[in-house]
DNA sequence: TTGTACGCGTTATCAG
DNA sequence: CTGATAACGCGTACAA
């Protein structure tokens, strides 16, 4: 089982050169039929597995597809990667991952790792790369997609949507049914969140409601906990806030817990809207308002487009915005107040 | 920046021969100070970067370090990768995850892939490998490490838990309470999963209390919803059930919600165990009683080991048993009943 | 359509 | 301690 079987041992059990088997795995259309079908049912016969190695050092590129994503753990990139996943698995690429911790040294420094091994293609995290880390990209000769945000600009393609819009959209909501004193929560202030702040932000000033006090952030990273203490602080502040738009659900997660052991009744005295909206959010009582966005579907889509653009078929649309939607709950559900 | 420097360059420049470079890199001690300094020099100077096919195909083995686990997207798998991930961060190994989906005969024939690349390393999931993947898995060149649980007959190294005796303790701790018709509630009926019933049916049986159709299971994967049903059912069947154990803790807390919205008084007529501990349960209202276990450490517990046995340090115990702990809370807070 | 022959960048063996 | 030199297994001009 360790003495593993060569290129060569298959031509010479179906009586060919080695360069013919190889074509068969490369361009079986080189190849005569007849001569063809022996060769493929020696390889299955010998079981025959092609050296990688040898196969990228030969060839000078690789099968590689190379993802660089912010944390590997955040539910979010979870579901990204599972939709990467599920359309890479029956492909003949192979996926690497690397975790830039949201730091744009350490994307660039995976970069160059990775640049360095000539992969097929690579798939990035939003838009806000470094300069030198842009033109690496650039001047790579792989194709590369951006994926997570939209914006014009593209190094190459695109997959994500509007954190702008979105976010506008859940503050939008959240006056429309009549709430006045709508505070942002925030945690780990990465490039998506700060938009999502600028979208809040700007549907407030519109509906002449801002208040920069109301907007309580944290460079730490995002727990059902932290929501708690977020919203603890908010009410510390005594600002009147009758609403909270929260960064992600894990967020608001937590500040629907520490209404209710404050006994602040969700929406009526406080609405409470998150963002992603994972499974859970349709469940909890109340359920909890968000802002639903096609993660998997964002995976998929972008390692399509890439193996499409590897295999040379042409893409349609290189730059992919997959909207959001907003799922109005219980947690935000308040009339206005009587005239 | 697409022209590689090669190991030759380094060589040239250097002024001696590429194997003396070679040895820099692979045998230090091999080299004269003098002239190992300026090699590094040069190197550094150049930005040189070995190519990894290369080296591979040379030196008949690879950096690589393949995980076997049976989803990508589980909370429990992501903490756990999270831990490998953090020690291999600054370790000269690449990390290859691959999904089984929780099929032996996908990991069976992942195995031959990983194994076929002669890997430097391998961590799998579980003491369930088919026959043949245990025998892929002896036989095979390279330290292996299983994670996620304990047994005796370890095919190399081993880390984890025991899903039996911690299940036993949580139920344990539910009888301890006072509650007499305890419930099980299980997703994705797993062989992690059908142990921690195993454990849940030795405690309740050590009682007096069993009752196989307290049992409520599901091949489906769990979620927070799937909590919610679950519970439903189980209220169908009119067995004046008054706590649950669940096999985790997304059916934990779809369990609260679900209690929470038929008006059924937590824990005063429901007591509630999760498994695992995730974050959350501490927080929620009222907090929920589950097992911690040891997720991350066991992640960077594995590939320690693995990287030790790699490079021929001694492992003290190949086999970690990294236990569990029962946190109690208060949805599980009940005094027995008065006499 | 098929075979020959060389090269990919490194490691490893063996002299020196 | 250092330097030739031959693999490693496959891809690919080029020739046939």
């Amino acid at each position: 089982m360790d003495a593993r079987v060569r290129l060569s041992d298959v031509a010479k059990a179906a009586g060919v050169s080695s360069a013919t088997v190889s074509r068969v795995l490369r361009r079986p259309e080189l190849v005569s039929p007849g001569v063809r079908e022996r060769i493929l049912a020696v390889i299955e016969e010998l079981g025959y597995f092609a050296n990688p190695a040898a196969r990228a050092l030969a060839s000078a590129r690789t099968n590689v597809i190379g993802i660089l994503i912010p944390s590997l753990t955040n539910n979010v990139f979870a579901d990204v990667l599972r939709g990467i996943y599920s359309v890479a698995q029956d492909s003949p690429y192979d996926l690497q991952f690397a975790n830039t911790r949201y730091s744009n040294l350490e994307e660039e420094n995976l970069l160059r790792v990775f640049l360095s091994q000539k992969p097929a293609g690579l798939i990035v995290t939003g838009i806000d790369q470094s300069p030198a880390s842009r033109a690496l990209l650039k001047q790579a000769s792989c194709p590369i997609v951006q994926i997570m945000e939209t914006g014009d600009d593209p190094i190459d393609m695109m997959v994500g949507f509007s954190h702008v819009r979105s976010a506008h959209a859940a503050t939008a909501h959240l006056v429309g049914q009549g709430y006045r004193r709508i505070a942002f929560l925030g945690a780990r202030m990465d490039p998506r969140t700060r938009r999502r702040l600028q979208g809040y932000s700007r549907a407030l000033e519109e509906a002449g409601l801002f208040d920069e006090r109301l907007i309580v952030t944290t460079p730490r990273s995002s727990t059902v906990t932290l929501g708690c203490e977020l919203l603890g602080l908010l009410l510390e502040k005594e600002l009147n806030a009758d609403a909270v738009f929260c960064n992600n659900d894990d967020l608001a997660l937590g500040v629907l817990f520490e209404c209710q052991r404050r006994r602040i009744a969700t929406p009526a005295e406080m609405g409470v809207c998150g963002f992603n909206d994972l499974e859970m959010m349709a469940v909890a009582n109340p359920s909890i308002t968000s802002v639903r966005t096609f993660r998997q579907e964002m995976g998929e889509r972008s390692i399509r487009m890439l193996i499409d653009r590897i295999e040379d078929r042409p893409v349609k649309a290189p730059v992919v915005d997959l909207g959001f939607e907003l799922m109005a709950r219980q947690s935000s559900q308040r009339r206005p107040p009587p005239l």
